[in-house]
DNA sequence: CCCTGTCCTGACCGCATATTCAAAATCATT
DNA sequence: AATGATTTTGAATATGCGGTCAGGACAGGG
């Protein structure tokens, strides 16, 4: 069972030759695109090996245990998102900045569908390994940004509704198309999700978002 | 593995006396929270045996193997999902017709949360259960709903955007909240979400995607 | 009470899995 | 080239899984 508290840095060690974060890299992305697909029970290491072209002992080289190469790439999501989206700007716009913070977190979903889907499958299956970190980080980031939103509400520059909602709104509808692409594709006849249906659905999300956000 | 047209009712015996449809439908309820919790894979039967009191072989005697038992949970799921909602209807107002399918969808994700659970990790695997029936009954309901709101957009009652999106913009926000409900108790500090914050998420929900989807 | 079919279950089987290990191969440094 | 550290990997191990089975419990109609 997966230990609620580990520190989520069981591997990180921080002396890598270059040769080390090649391989713990290559592993790392391989691990990725097998949790998305089974989450972390459902997973089997002989997967990651073959889907990295590695002999399974070796995986167990570089990452201690399956738990161990679990937790980072939980981490290495994480750190990705993080950086990635940074902050809503207080200053500009809250349409602009919405729309901002929108279209990047559409972007992240497309160009790294994996990450999205086992943070999905974590979430749903009770998040045993970032719970913490949901309670603490991101929970401050958000408590944090819902002080903005409340401050865009008193000038009437945003409509009147809880402001934890439009997160989990936004949230909801960026991700869909990463974790429910199997769904979408198969309505749409589509095989790809090329650039064109990329781009609409960008174009739609954000427009309905929006509207429902920003008074006129 | 998931053989991907199996017949979707291996199991679905017509004559069955009382105490076997009682079982069964103990043991479904118990599958579903289990699935709901670690997919099809990731799931184990003794699990599933604890969870409804029973011993494991007692299991393997109403539903021939996990997959089986499996395939009769989405099926179930499924059927309630298709029954509870009905239509779009036609005559009403767009925005009377939308309002009740968001929150039957409200309602639905509410009062059965591991069966969307269940439902979402299957789609994220890639459906290898129910692929079958998204790409045939769940498209050609789409497909007729689609072209309503194309009506309802050629009269100027429905904002231009693509009908399908409305659609993933929909479930999306309805479905997040049963999928994530673990980040959602995190964020808000609640323990229970219990009504009160229920009737806030069905109003913020309901009312950001109206306001998004009806022209003024 | 017996008999017949249904229901229940502990013990068991074969197989897959995560993890360990020791020996081989490769690399780095002098 | 020599030596020591790092990296690689096939084989071995222990555990846990889905599924089987034989026989016991039980219900009900005669």
């Amino acid at each position: 069972m997966l230990g609620r508290d580990g520190e989520l840095q069981d591997s990180k060690k921080i002396n890598q030759s270059r040769i080390q974060r090649k391989k713990r890299a290559l592993i790392l992305n391989a691990a990725e695109s097998v949790f998305a697909r089974r989450g972390f029970s459902g997973s089997r290491l002989k997967d990651v090996a073959e889907e990295a072209g590695l002999p399974k002992a070796n995986i167990l080289y570089y990452y201690k245990s399956k738990e161990d190469l679990y937790r980072c790439v939980c981490q290495d999501i994480l750190e990705n998102w993080l950086g990635a989206i940074g902050e809503i700007s207080v200053s500009s716009e809250p349409s602009e900045a919405l729309r901002k913070y929108i279209e990047a977190k559409m972007e992240l979903s497309m160009q790294r569908p994996n990450a999205s889907r086992v943070f999905a499958m974590e979430i749903i299956s009770g998040a045993p390994v970032i719970g913490d970190y949901l309670a603490t980080e991101l929970k401050s980031w958000v408590d944090k940004h819902v002080l903005i939103f409340q401050g865009w509400q008193n000038r009437g520059q945003l409509v009147d509704v809880s402001p934890y909602h439009v997160f989990f709104v936004i949230w909801a509808v960026t991700q869909t198309y990463a974790d429910f692409e199997t769904q979408i594709k198969l309505l749409l006849g589509d095989q790809h999700l090329g650039l064109d249906e990329y781009e609409r659905a960008v174009k739609s999300a954000t427009q309905i978002i929006l509207c429902g956000l920003i008074p006129r």
